[in-house]
DNA sequence: AACTTTGGCAACCGCCTTAGG
DNA sequence: GCCTAAGGCGGTTGCCAAAGT
């Protein structure tokens, strides 16, 4: 059902209360999942059909896992990032329990931060190029924050999402954008040193793909290249990182 | 102790995709 | 094939507690 003008006016937003997650908790376990425009209506609470469904999902849905992340998932969110860029909900998927959401706050706050210093810390080195102000300093590395959540990630070709091949969406996000995109993805850069991937043959299961023959996969998971595939070689590239 | 700044994270927004009519 | 609603996703915002001055 459609929430109407006036409805979305009405509506609830910012944090939830703890009665708020109670009664979303019992209308869900009731009635099940779906639906959620007619959350709000039938279950009382004045919250969008997003909202609701974004609250379950993100925190009271069953196997949900909080609290810090371990190593292990701190280390996988950081090659699955390399391998696919910030395809949140893909990397959600291989750490049971987390959500995109927590992943990609997780990478923004912690990870990408490191990956700040670390730029800083090249920058230092070159300390005859630093500006003297210092207080300017700081504020760069805040815009810098900013810019680099859309920074153009390089998307090697093996990443294929639900029939849409990777490298095609993001140059054609990036196309959408204005944004300037470099020479597509070739057969150089599968087989290259970054990527580790040896040879442009995989097997998968009886299936052989030959890079040469077909660049692009379109109708595979590209976690299924890993998983499924059994690729050492893409594992070895995951290794590697 | 009071005030300001910073960092973490929950939640919202807007766009895209998909499914159903 | 077109339209519409719902669901899904990534980017962004804003609140609040902790740290700093």
């Amino acid at each position: 059902m459609e929430e109407s003008k006036e409805m979305k006016q009405q509506l609830k937003k910012n944090l939830w209360k703890p009665e708020e997650d109670l009664i979303l908790r019992n209308y869900v376990e009731t009635h099940g999942e779906g639906n959620w425009a007619t959350v709000s209506q039938e279950s009382g609470l004045m919250r969008g059909g997003k909202s609701c469904r974004l609250r379950w999902k993100n925190y009271l849905r069953p196997n949900i896992k909080r609290g810090e992340m371990s190593k292990e998932e701190e280390d996988l969110i950081i090659r699955m990032h390399k391998l696919l860029g910030n395809r949140w909900s893909l990397i959600a998927g291989r750490l049971p329990g987390r959500t995109d959401n927590e992943v990609k706050n997780y990478w923004n706050t912690h990870l990408n931060k490191n990956g700040l210093q670390d730029k800083r810390k090249a920058n230092d080195s070159n300390s005859h190029m630093k500006n003297d102000d210092d207080n300017d300093d700081d504020v760069n590395n805040k815009k810098q924050k900013k810019v680099i959540n859309q920074t153009c990630y390089p998307q090697p070709p093996i990443c294929i999402d639900n029939g849409i091949n990777l490298a095609h969406d993001t140059q054609r996000r990036n196309q959408e954008e204005n944004r300037e995109v470099t020479e597509p993805w070739n057969m150089d850069d599968i087989t290259s040193s970054h990527y580790n991937i040896n040879s442009p043959i995989v097997h998968a299961n009886d299936a052989t793909f030959n890079f040469d023959d077909e660049p692009y996969f379109d109708h595979l998971d590209p976690l299924f290249l890993l998983e499924a595939f059994g690729c050492s070689s893409v594992h070895a590239s995951l290794d590697n990182m």
